[in-house]
DNA sequence: ATGGCGGATCTTATCCGA
């Protein structure tokens, strides 16, 4: 039996939660991260979810901006969430799946955005981005998660040349800068952390999962970029089987989110 | 044309995202 796990920055779930059960209906992940849930704990929308049959719900949220959940069919424990950067804001939570008699511990992450310029040291939120990496690796690194270990969610980072729509006009855009990409890099290399989508949508192919709002035709002048990912572990990740981004979903409905699903096949 | 849009809240204005 496969375990599915998807992630999505959803920009606000108590405007979509009806959207959020339409792609549970119809795609069925065993396990959902989202980010930027944009509410205190107290106004998840749990009871919307438990009647869609995802009775088990980590979340960590704030007041109107930011917060994570992660919302499960299985049951989940050791609920924690870290704090980075020193800061109250709400940008992480795990949880441990337990699942045919093995157990995977998920990450879910709302990596800073950054700002508008590349320059920590006229920009605090470039600054807070580029502080928030490296607590990323060091917590990694320190941790030990050799095996069982996926972390997901919305990096803010596109790291390859063909995440983004122009790799040339991007070097200089926060999200695409190569001081960005090689934090990331680092932190995948020295965990040995798998990219579960670029292990089964080649490197060559280009590959978004976010379309600005302010596009006149998101889908005609397709300037995305691959912000959100899904990484396990090497014994996870071996057995993935297929990994997939819902393009699609970036038009469903009046109002869609501007990052669309990812999701992957664990086991 | 990478911000022209779209969230929440401090709401008819402002802050924030990427």
């Amino acid at each position: 039996m496969p375990l599915t796990i998807a992630t999505w920055n959803i920009n606000s779930v108590r405007l979509r939660a009806p959207m959020v059960v339409e792609f549970l209906d119809r795609f069925k992940p065993d396990v959902l991260c989202l980010q930027e849930i944009k509410c205190m704990n107290e106004q998840f929308p749990a009871q919307v979810f438990l009647d869609a049959g995802y009775a088990h719900h980590a979340v960590n949220g704030q007041k109107a901006y930011h917060g994570v959940a992660t919302i499960s069919r299985l049951p989940l424990s050791n609920i924690s969430s870290k704090q980075f950067c020193k800061k109250l804001d709400a940008r992480h939570i795990s949880a441990q799946v337990e699942f045919d008699g093995k157990s995977i511990n998920v990450h879910n992450f709302y990596v800073p955005a950054g700002g508008d310029v590349a320059d920590p040291a006229i920009n605090e939120k470039f600054e807070h981005k580029l502080g928030f990496l490296d607590e990323m690796h060091n917590w990694f690194t320190h941790k030990s998660f050799a095996a069982g270990q996926v972390i997901v969610g919305d990096f803010n980072i596109a790291p390859h040349e063909n995440d983004v729509w122009s790799h040339k006009q991007l070097l200089k855009v926060v999200s695409h800068t190569p001081i960005e990409t090689e934090k990331l890099d680092t932190i995948l290399a020295s965990g040995n952390w798998v990219d579960l989508v670029r292990k089964h949508i080649p490197v060559e192919n280009k590959l978004y999962s976010w379309w600005s709002y302010r596009a006149k035709n998101w889908d005609i002048s397709d300037k995305g970029r691959r912000l959100d990912h899904i990484w396990a572990t090497p014994d996870i990740a071996t057995n993935s089987t297929d990994a997939q981004i819902l393009r699609d979903a970036r038009g469903w409905g009046e109002k869609p989110s501007d990052h669309v699903p990812v999701i992957a096949q664990l086991f």
